[in-house]
DNA sequence: CGCCAAATCGTTAACGTACACGCCGCGATG
DNA sequence: CATCGCGGCGTGTACGTTAACGATTTGGCG
């Protein structure tokens, strides 16, 4: 009837459960002889540990520090709601969540880093900006022990345990397939993004010229613009857009700060002479793509993606399961006839 | 440092575990005055219960019936999957899943039901091919206190718990959407499908022709096709539809067994005239997505919809959380650009 | 032979919760 | 006055696991 416990295990051999115990964990204090009987016995029962025992016996509390940028607010809020769902749905461990927050992607991460470096936690979630300035900092963490795994932007080189993202060389390359299957004249895409020393940014940059140079001969790819998140710079970068001519055919914007675009487009009645895909989704973008205004929008997740990487650190911190070192989930697509799904990804975990 | 236990509650107002115990959870034998105190200290002091205790020492035993289709494999054994990770990831309990298979979606189901009358089930996982036909069954399960919980498919207006679907209306508007935008010239839309009755293939066809008569005046309909899930019924479909001319500029293929009408199509040179949408996932299918004959997939992420389906079910059976009544997930959209991602996912839970 | 240490194993006390059981005092009843 | 019923409360045990501690045997070495 019931699933055997290792007090079964211990009787069907005459032992003690402390026995029991040292052989299942492969701890000392015990002959290689009754190990393997007891091992033996464990799986010819179908011996499996009783969680809820373990995780009230051994009450762990497990610490996690969580280093998010405070921009772009309406992602990170999300991948921030994402953790904290995991951590709620976890039920049987006391999580405790220290929610440390740097300005920028691209600024201050490292100096926080390094001032919390006395902190003594368990796991660590962060959002690099720069992968490269960020590497000593992470081996220092790895080396105390605690576990590293990156969210929604990758440090690839670094001593990292794992990285959950969105698949950025498919996010880009999407955007192309769209433009390709959508646009039947020959002409130009431009695209504008934050910082290509991100290596989303840059991957992203990478699948889209990919995509085009493969299946999309009518169409010739412009140099890519950084805006580095800054309004002004992007808005300008718009209008330079605009002056070409023969204006491009298609606008990429690659970073989830895309209003200030928008709104340049929008004054100069461009929007509609001109196919947008953009990235993410706020609710001021909500309207653009209910009227058709823009193509599409590549949606990066940041609620699963915030779930997923709290599951797998604590899988790796309290069951030891080595999570894949590259999760990388599938972007939505977000049309004009799905965008509704997707309204209240805020509120709660809707449509995932 | 750690949490607050009845423990701590107790020896805070001088009374006994027991007594705090009956005041949490409502129980008699306790005066209003001392409930109201032990009320009043639990929230003083941030009491919330342990859940691994609780877990262990009500060692419940959850029985649950998964009633699904054999038909069409590749989506329901996903679904399975999807099922059987989530028991795996809610530790802390003991849960037997007990698959009851039914041969096709429009048969069988009934009858299986009925014949397990006599199990005692604490819930029940089920895909309801004809929502009238099985209205009583699910009324009869949910009077004798099992959870019913629809999958893939809903029994709207019948006793059951909940649903989680993937939004079939959507997904119709989806495929609209992608031809209106991909098809420049005039001229019709054709759609196949499985059983109307089916409420899911319904309202995929309703969304279809909702968007189309809003969003796209270039494109007309063609009435639909109903395949009842015959591969023979399906190809000559196929052959009917090329014979007219001018030949349909698009086809929407609403069911999960496309295979026999591009077969079809293919034979006679057609994929390449013809811009296909189809519906889910399989291996067969992947080539004509990389090779881009037909345009897109839509993926119903049959995984996901188990996986949250049982997630819902244990929360409700175990912690008396009501789960909405209709969960829908936005369905995938898969493209050439971003297949790869979903190649894999039969074997785990990849890019979900 | 005696003694110490190492090797091997048993015992037990927690972890926080749920629940059966028992105890006490008070008013009602015979 | 003895007894009973009952509301109100305390006590104890069990759930399965872990880990500290004790107990026993064995082997080695002087």
């Amino acid at each position: 009837m019931k699933p055997p416990s290792i007090k079964d295990i211990a009787k069907a051999l005459n032992i003690s459960i402390g026995t029991v115990d040292r052989a299942l964990h492969g701890r000392s204090d015990i002959s290689p002889a009754t190990r393997k009987r007891v091992l033996q016995k464990a799986t010819q029962l179908g011996y499996e540990p009783n969680f809820a025992a373990r995780a009230l016996k051994l009450n762990r509390r497990v610490r996690i520090g969580v280093y998010f940028p405070r921009e772009i607010a309406s992602f990170f809020d999300s991948l921030r709601a994402g953790v904290r769902a995991a951590v709620a749905g976890s039920m049987a461990v006391n999580v405790e969540l220290v929610f440390r927050d740097f300005p920028r992607l691209d600024q201050g991460d490292v100096e926080l880093l390094s001032a919390d470096s006395e902190q003594k936690f368990d796991g660590v979630l962060i959002a690099p900006g720069n992968p490269t300035r960020i590497e000593a900092a992470l081996r220092q963490l790895t080396q105390r022990g605690t576990a590293v795994i990156c969210v929604a932007t990758d440090a690839p080189r670094s001593a990292r345990l794992a990285a959950v993202t969105v698949d950025a060389h498919t996010s880009g390359a999407i955007a192309a397939e769209l433009f390709s299957r959508t646009i039947h004249k020959t002409g130009s895409l431009a695209t504008i993004t934050g910082d290509l020393r991100t290596v989303d940014h840059a991957e992203k940059l990478r699948g889209f010229a990919a995509y085009v140079a493969v299946h999309a001969p009518h169409l010739s790819l412009l140099p890519a613009l950084e805006s580095h998140e800054q309004p002004d710079v992007a808005s300008r970068q718009a209008e330079s857009l605009l002056a070409k001519k023969p204006h491009p055919l298609g606008l990429y914007i690659s970073t989830a700060n895309s209003m200030p675009i928008l709104k340049a487009l929008e004054e100069r009645g461009m929007l509609s002479k001109i196919q947008v895909i953009t990235t993410d989704l706020f609710p001021e973008l909500v309207p653009y793509i209910e009227s058709g205004k823009i193509l599409a929008t590549l949606y990066q997740r940041p609620y699963t993606q915030g779930k997923r990487a709290l599951e797998s650190l604590l899988n790796y911190i309290l069951s030891n399961v080595t999570p894949p070192p590259l999760t990388r989930l599938a972007p939505h697509i977000i049309l004009r006839s799905n965008v509704f799904l997707f309204r209240n990804y805020l509120i709660d975990s809707p449509t995932c």
